[in-house]
DNA sequence: TCCTTATCTTGACTGATTCCAGAAAATGCA
DNA sequence: TGCATTTTCTGGAATCAGTCAAGATAAGGA
């Protein structure tokens, strides 16, 4: 498990200034994977009571920029974030609940990366959502 | 073309009331392809200019959920429709301007459908988006 | 034509995210 | 270590897509 010295390490090596709101914001990232903003500033406020939630938004959104953390937003839902980068793996969307799971896509290494047509656009990813039910929605009502 | 009728006739064959507002928001997705809900409000009120917004949000959202339109909706941007329905294409975003256009994938039918784990999921849609630059924002400054 | 029910109009409202200006903190250098 | 510079944070207002709600209107079947 990480911690928050290795935080600071990874914020330093990716030229940003290591404050207090950013440290907590990737420790919050790493120890809720693909929750959702709110839910972040949550968890930076256990740590850090008086953190705005501007600086969680203004956080989250350089640790992106930086590639520290990866942002997911599934048509419908709220942006969630999580720490797996580098990899591009794909998610499961849960369309009742909204949960997600990560999934690696079967085919090779960069799945469908080339469309048949490009249509002219210089393309840089693919991304993948598999839609469906998680397995507590998919069940019939009982628990 | 599709004409008026034609689309009225697709309204009552998804047991839709057919209502000016409908048609008008289904001529207008046709005509539009990939038009994000302002512009379509737009484009109806060219005809009908009383229609309310949240008569095409609500007819956008009964045609959606009728197959009749699809929605697109790209992370970070609003909400598209497109009528190209039944068929599961995928979409080409551009990062800097978001414009769409429609790709096929390479992958045979139904590209990348089955995860590698599922996680338990029921899988019904595998949605992929490829994230590039489209030819306009590729080029340099020049026009 | 009349009745029932779905749809539309109007206008307020929500909720995620962004914008802004001044205060505070982090880094670099003496 | 102490100061200057620049970035980041705080606090609060603002934006914008989309939704909610109640009464008026129109569609479809008897």
């Amino acid at each position: 498990m990480a911690t928050a010295s290795d935080f600071r390490q990874r914020l330093r090596g990716a030229a940003l200034r290591v404050t207090r709101p950013r440290v907590a914001v990737l420790e919050a990232v790493h120890a809720h994977p693909h929750a959702d903003t709110d839910t972040i500033i949550g968890a930076v406020r256990g740590e850090l009571p008086k953190v705005s939630h501007q600086a969680v938004y203004n956080s989250l959104r350089a640790l992106t920029d930086a590639g520290l953390v990866r942002r997911i937003q599934p048509a419908g839902f709220v942006a969630r974030y999580e720490s797996r980068v580098g990899d591009n793996h794909h998610h499961v969307v849960c369309r009742a609940c909204g949960s997600i799971a990560d999934a690696d896509c079967a085919v090779g290494e960069a799945p469908c990366l080339t469309a048949s047509d490009d249509r002219g656009f210089t393309i840089d990813e693919a991304e993948v959502v598999y839609w469906g039910l998680c397995p507590a929605c998919s069940a019939p009502e009982s628990a």
